[in-house]
DNA sequence: TCTGGGGTCCTAGGACCC
DNA sequence: TCTGGGGTCCTAGGACCC
């Protein structure tokens, strides 16, 4: 027989408001919205609970934010304050537990089971963390507890602002049963369309039904939807040593253009800077990656994703490039104007898909000066150093090289 | 109401090999 | 002379999360 687990998901109220609110007491009380200008292309990240009244939330696109509300403070919001934010707050809840997982740059998971002889009753300590963070960091959370990662997370969403709540052993049927099925994590909008189809609209509904019938409808998905319903942890959330995965599956970025555009300079321009961006993190990492995959969404909003996978993996600015450049003039109909460019780069290793011995000296130039911008970029920011003119046409030999057509090396 | 950016995971089909 | 089944890799798209 096991112990039976005890899980805190520690959710912090309207993160970037509350952060922006420490900078500028003036905001206190004021309808917030973090993400950008209120006439910009871009999406509500954080919205304060008094904007909320008036029918704004996250993910929402910010000028529908604005008609509903146009007395709001937009503020564009500063990532590197949340990070540092985020790192104070992971600092209070090592106090607290030597099993601490964040799960974004707001919420994380403790394990606090066995932690009862050494500091007490799980809902005494909850309001101990909360009262910490309150008074250390001067920040607003949520906490839930629970059982599983699961039911700790909808507790601690329906805690919110400012709350605890606690699901005591036994009691999870009970708890999730009257819930709407949205509030199970991973089922989003089309997954609930689909399940009210069924009429099914409550968590309570999915727990009466047949594994086989769920498996038979929904696959894969319909067996672990019963699992959920059940507060049990699946897939995502079944680890039980909540292992950290500290290196990253794939590394991207992307914009979108404040007008749609087909201007060749300007999107050759955009497709460098986003290739550079890429390439700095992947050396930041000391990852080599395989696959690069370029993102293209037109004006209409149709998207479109091509990828290559590379013979050997690179770190290298100008191999993705020259695989980005080719992807780019092969899949662009250059009659539609272009909303979106992203890059991005996949199959990540630690080791260089090239061996010492048989690198090639070009490459270990391009490594070299790479290296040398970098730090001066991770000095002096971003604009310090632009590559851009000297990747012009770099390359341009080597793109069958790495793409097709290498004769196969018989080296070990 | 026109819809960000950075991720993860899943599915499905085709190529290719045995 | 139309035809198998399993395994792996690759690609494209999409749901979902914060």
């Amino acid at each position: 027989m096991s112990v039976e687990r005890v899980i805190f998901h520690v959710d912090m109220d309207a993160f970037f408001v509350s952060v922006e609110e420490i900078f500028d007491p003036t905001l206190k009380g004021k309808p917030v919205v973090v993400g950008g200008l209120a006439h910009e292309r871009g999406v509500v990240a954080a919205a304060s609970y008094e904007v909320r009244k008036f029918g704004v939330h996250s993910a929402m696109p910010l000028r529908h934010a604005y008609r509903l509300c146009p007395q709001a403070v937009f503020i564009p919001g500063h990532p590197d304050r949340y990070r540092s934010y985020s790192r104070q707050v992971r600092a209070v809840l090592d106090d607290f537990s030597p099993q601490v997982k964040m799960a974004s740059i707001d919420e994380a998971y403790l394990d606090m089971t066995g932690s009862k002889r050494l500091l007490g009753p799980p809902l005494n300590v909850a309001n101990s963390l909360h009262e910490t963070i309150k008074e250390k960091i001067r920040l607003p959370c949520s906490i839930g507890i629970g059982t599983s990662r699961l039911v700790a997370k909808i507790a601690s969403d329906m805690a919110k602002p400012n709350g605890i709540l606690s699901v005591l052993p036994g009691a999870e049927d009970r708890f999730l049963a009257p819930l709407d099925v949205a509030r199970i994590p991973g089922v989003g909008k089309v997954s609930q369309e689909n399940l009210c189809k069924y009429g099914i609209h409550k968590i309570g509904q999915l727990t009466r039904l047949q594994e086989e019938h769920l498996r038979s409808i929904w696959g894969k998905a319909g067996v672990s939807l019963v699992a959920k319903s059940r507060g049990l942890d699946v897939d995502m959330w079944s680890s039980p040593g909540m292992s950290v995965p500290d290196k990253p599956k794939s590394i991207s970025h992307e914009t979108t253009f404040r007008d749609d555009t087909t201007k060749q300079d300007l999107i050759d321009a955009t497709l460098v800077k986003l290739v550079q961006l890429v390439g700095r993190r992947l050396r930041g990492y000391g990852l080599h990656g395989r696959t690069i995959q370029l993102k293209l969404r037109y004006a209409d909003f149709k998207t479109i994703t091509r990828a290559r996978t590379l013979i050997r993996s690179t770190q290298l600015d100008t191999v993705i490039l020259a695989s980005i450049r080719e992807l780019f003039s092969q899949n662009w109909n250059e009659d539609k104007a272009i909303r979106l460019l992203g890059v991005q780069i996949g199959s990540l290793e630690t080791t260089s898909g090239q061996l010492d011995w048989i690198d090639d000296p070009r490459d270990r130039k391009w490594k070299q000066a790479l290296e040398a911008t970098d730090a001066v970029r991770n000095r002096f920011g971003e604009s310090s150093i632009g590559l851009a003119s000297a990747m012009k046409n770099a390359h341009q030999e080597r793109v069958h090289e790495n793409t097709v057509d290498v004769p196969e090396r018989k080296l070990e």
